[in-house]
DNA sequence: GCTAAAAGGTAAAACGTTTTCCCTCGACTG
DNA sequence: CAGTCGAGGGAAAACGTTTTACCTTTTAGC
């Protein structure tokens, strides 16, 4: 491989001269710096990260930490962030399989050997104190989809308990009394959120959400599938299904259409994410809206700023709201 | 930030035992290893991986080229080497936006500047000599969803000829003899591959693909659409469609849908790649499995080993070939 | 008890950059 | 014409590791 040296000794200049060049720094006159620049065109010449990194005691590449490329939901805030990066001509640093605490951790733990300054992560199950010593090892740390009141200005994050209300009473408004609730049974703040947000709006309209018409399952199709299942074999009685996201809202559906009842006739459902799927099925799934574009955008610039020595304006905060994208899942009663 | 000379000052040791202790080298006895480990631990030493990348002359990380993470047939190919990844304790340097000649270049090469040694390529721009010389930057190099003859072994790729022909003969099969195809637009092989295989098998069974039959867009939903509609606005006869991609075929339905024209039952329609959403759509749509989970595995691997040094074995080579995926968009004249 | 070898350890070079401090030379100022 | 200044450029240190070559001590073998 062909370094700053070889260039220099063929050049007739110094390697410092050659660093000048690269970077367009001052002090090296018009003609040198043509004449180094053709050298290292005819040669072949790529500068070393590595090296380079070390030296500025910094890594260009952004960081993302997230639980599985194949969900859509990750897909997009993936897609988002890369597109930022693309942007900002630095690479997608990535890891993945944030699961559980340690793999979160471990996942974290890899961008900062790297010296990663800049990186969004995404992260549930790591609880608060771990992630603010973390951020304190990486200026541009921001935190997407989590609220962390001592590092709010780190935190990009969705209003979930405002979204339960919002998509009880979108249900409520259109006559259904009778609702039952699928939600995530993974130990972690989202679905607790959410579904003190349902329960919220459902009292103050007079409604009991008794626990027999909450079932808890995998956030995936199958948990969906599972829970609707459950619901009916226990003889639940609803109109209107309340469902932690869109895949669990697609299981259900699936369920709900082996059994012969048709949506929205006979049960209304609403999902939450409005991944693509939402817009695939039939029939199209009424869903909240999870800005995550916006938001990942954000976060990513957020980082960017803070890794390039911007001060967090520490009263800033950053919350989205999610909206209900009205499709025809859901019948008025 | 700490380093390996802090720890070595405060364990009384030189920085070379550290370094040994850090890799699991041999020459340290028991009892130093373990007051060095506790040491690290204590003072929270990270590694700093650039500077490892810098003298031992490598990366560890595995890097990824692909267009696009939103796209659910590259979320399923990064997933999977994510996933090696991972099981190698890799992390992932994924460099999106492939989607011309320059930008492909631009991806790869800054991978190579990143001195990654092993790499899974998705190109379809760069043509045949380029790819040849990057190839030889790095020992392993690896390309999918591409053949090229003489680099055959660093080829992981899909017969899209056989996938045309299967999907043509699976309809032939049915009874249809008026068949469509919605392909692609795109100046790449693949489609021309498809289409060939297509008439190929039309053919043998004594059927014309007239150019009439041919219509061409940007394989995406709104791509199928457009082909659609264009289908049917110029009167054209046909009993089923092949098409490019599942998008494309999803877009197809959708305008069916809105002509009140019934798949299966008025035309039959046939995908390609199997991706989430084939399973997601009524009616669930049949398709060509497109084994890419496996193809980007195998990929990823073969990258790995190169990379360890491993020599790649020069009559290999990688083919692999759709499989139908019969679901319920075709049906049976 | 002596030698040989193994075990445990160190010093220092090397990796490819960036950057600080210094030098030289010509041009301009007064 | 002496002095100053600025532009162009170079030497060398530094970044944090790994690794080679070498040294010392302990152990084993006889």
């Amino acid at each position: 491989m062909i370094t700053i040296k070889d260039i220099a000794e063929a050049a007739n200049v110094s390697p410092a001269t050659v660093s000048r060049v690269i970077n367009d720094g001052p002090k090296v006159g018009p003609k040198t710096r043509e004449h180094v620049k053709k050298i290292m065109q005819q040669m072949g010449y790529r500068p070393n990260i590595n090296a380079r990194a070390l030296v500025t005691q910094k890594s260009t590449s952004l960081g993302v930490v997230l639980a599985e490329l194949m969900d859509p939901f990750f897909a997009a805030y993936a897609d988002s962030i890369e597109k930022i990066a693309r942007q900002a001509n630095t690479q997608l640093l990535m890891s993945a399989g944030s699961t559980s605490a340690e793999t979160e951790l471990k996942a974290i733990e890899t961008l900062l050997n790297h010296r990663v300054k800049a990186m969004v992560v995404h992260a549930k199950f790591l609880d608060d104190d771990t992630l603010i010593e973390l951020s304190k090892q990486a200026p541009g740390f921001v935190l997407i989809n989590r609220y962390i009141e001592r590092i709010k200005h780190r935190c990009v994050w969705l209003d979930n308990y405002a979204g339960g209300r919002i998509m009880a009473e979108h249900l409520i408004k259109q006559g259904h009394r009778k609702i039952a609730v699928i939600t995530s049974d993974f130990d972690i703040e989202d679905p607790k959120d959410r579904l003190k947000g349902m329960r919220d709006a459902l009292n103050e309209h007079g409604i009991e959400l008794p626990e027999s018409l909450i079932v808890r399952a995998a956030p995936y199709q199958d948990g969906g599938e599972i829970a609707m299942r459950q619901l009916l074999a226990a003889g639940a009685d609803f109109t209107g299904v309340l469902a932690y996201c869109d895949a669990m809202a697609l299981g259900a559906m699936n369920t709900l259409y082996d059994h012969d009842i048709n949506v929205p006739n006979d049960v209304s459902i609403i999902g939450f994410d409005d991944v693509m799927l939402a817009q695939f099925c039939r029939p199209k799934l009424t869903t909240m809206h999870y800005p995550i574009e916006i938001m990942a955008t954000r976060a990513a610039d957020l980082a960017l700023a803070y890794a390039q020595g911007q001060e967090p304006v520490t009263q800033d905060t950053f919350k989205y709201l999610p909206t209900i994208a009205s499709r025809n899942s859901v019948a008025r009663l």
